[in-house]
DNA sequence: CGATATTTTGACCCGGCTCAACCCAAGTGG
DNA sequence: CCACTTGGGTTGAGCCGGGTCAAAATATCG
């Protein structure tokens, strides 16, 4: 059930891959140890539910490596993906325990746990970790906007464009490459759990992707590998101003 | 070019209507005598803007009456609404200064606000109010969430009707009157923002309202006020499970 | 009362969904 | 080694929900 090659089992924190981005990415030393010896970690793999919709959660923390989906389900089944979470990204709502969605391992996974009632009392004395929560939870906010603008008012060509630019847009970040030929990079979903995010039938997605090759906007070399030579054509495809992209 | 109507030029924060909803609710005697110092406020009519997207907001504070709409804008023009703020919400982003979206007064607005910079500073000093802001960003990101269940997967009557639940179970829990027979309340928004709002056409939307009329799943006294007489039966329409809607 | 904005209604069309077939790579077991 | 399954992914044909364009009906307001 949980992949023993993810079974590293605990990391100091001041050694952790995510610390500096995560939700403990403001504690000083001396917070940091206090989170080491509460923390825990947990492995998922590919497809695993980590928690359901509707179900109590007795812990929370950030996602160390992996990606993970959160999704809702209408009772006939229709879904539609409201969170695609990423290594540093944080899983779990304080001060409300009971999940209004489901959360996914798309990827294998690794999480950096936190019982719930500890961390809540934590985060009343720990002004840095609520602040940088704050923070992270504002930016989601300011995510959760921009994809209502992509599920409301794009078109199909303009949602897979618009995806593909956000994941070239952590691609170029993370590796901080500076895309000397364009960016490549790697996708995480399916075409189904691409439709799941954008509002649509794999069909689609598949056609659109199709479209967008033919018109020279992106490259496949597999079906799960990406190149996008330019990355304003992209921008434009997506129906985005050409500017706003790369800044940060 | 404001109202002077609604000049009630300063209260004490002890009086105000919404003192115990909105971001200062947590606060005690003493940090609202702070807040009674430092804040303003601000009226607008409807269609005013208050901040347009990408421009320097040197404020930020609640909505004490009215209601405030936030969209953001494709380069041609299309729109989708992705904020709607009653009476208690808080508005503007404390530490990004740069709005990302307009934010336009739909009714008769007015805001308690603060200069951003002194509201930062207090905010760090004042766990009680970060907390509280943190929670509302939380419920926020929740309702953020079924937004999107409803822009990506949900047909125009269930959009509609989902709308329509939305503005009803405010208004039973507002005006906690407990529907002896049907909910009654007025709908802030026109056609064309309610279109914004939902991610259709004003066609489209008024088409289906008056479905709805047919169907008997509300009744519509004028083209502004609503009565619904069954709010299982709204829900069924809005796709939604019967249950989850009046509890909370 | 005209004048302007909002809402409704109608006719038509098209983008994306449905249903169905097919392809391809990776297992799996005989 | 090959036959068979299984889980993505792609492609095609046809249809329909919601968009578009146009006009009528209904407020709202000097």
């Amino acid at each position: 059930m949980m992949t023993p090659s993810l079974r590293k089992q605990h990391e100091r924190c001041a050694d952790c891959g995510i610390r500096n981005r995560a939700v403990c990415s403001y504690c000083g030393p001396q917070e940091l140890g206090l989170l080491d010896t509460i923390k825990f970690y947990r492995s998922y793999d590919p497809g695993q539910e980590i928690v359901a919709a509707g179900e109590q959660t007795d812990f929370l923390g950030s996602v160390v490596e992996g990606v993970v989906s959160l999704s809702k389900t209408m009772p006939d089944g229709r879904r539609q993906m409201v969170g695609l979470m990423f290594a540093s990204d944080f899983v779990g709502r304080p001060m409300r325990p009971i999940a209004p969605y489901d959360a996914v391992a798309v990827t294998p996974v690794r999480l950096c746990l936190f019982n719930r009632g500890r961390f809540e009392r934590l985060l009343k004395d720990t002004p840095v970790l609520e602040k940088r929560l704050l923070e992270m939870t504002l930016d989601e906010l300011d995510a959760a906007r921009d994809w209502m603008l992509l599920l409301g008012r794009k078109s199909a060509r303009e949602k897979i464009a618009s995806f593909l630019a956000i994941l070239a847009r952590r691609a170029a970040s993370a590796d901080n490459v500076d895309a000397d030929d364009g960016f490549f990079f790697d996708l995480p979903l399916t075409r189904e759990q691409m439709a799941d995010y954008l509002g649509l039938t794999i069909e689609t997605v598949s056609r659109q992707i199709t479209a967008l090759k033919k018109d020279g906007v992106v490259e496949f070399p597999d079906a799960r590998r990406c190149r996008v030579p330019d990355f304003v054509a992209l921008l434009d495809a997506a129906g985005e101003d050409s500017d706003g992209g790369m800044i940060d």
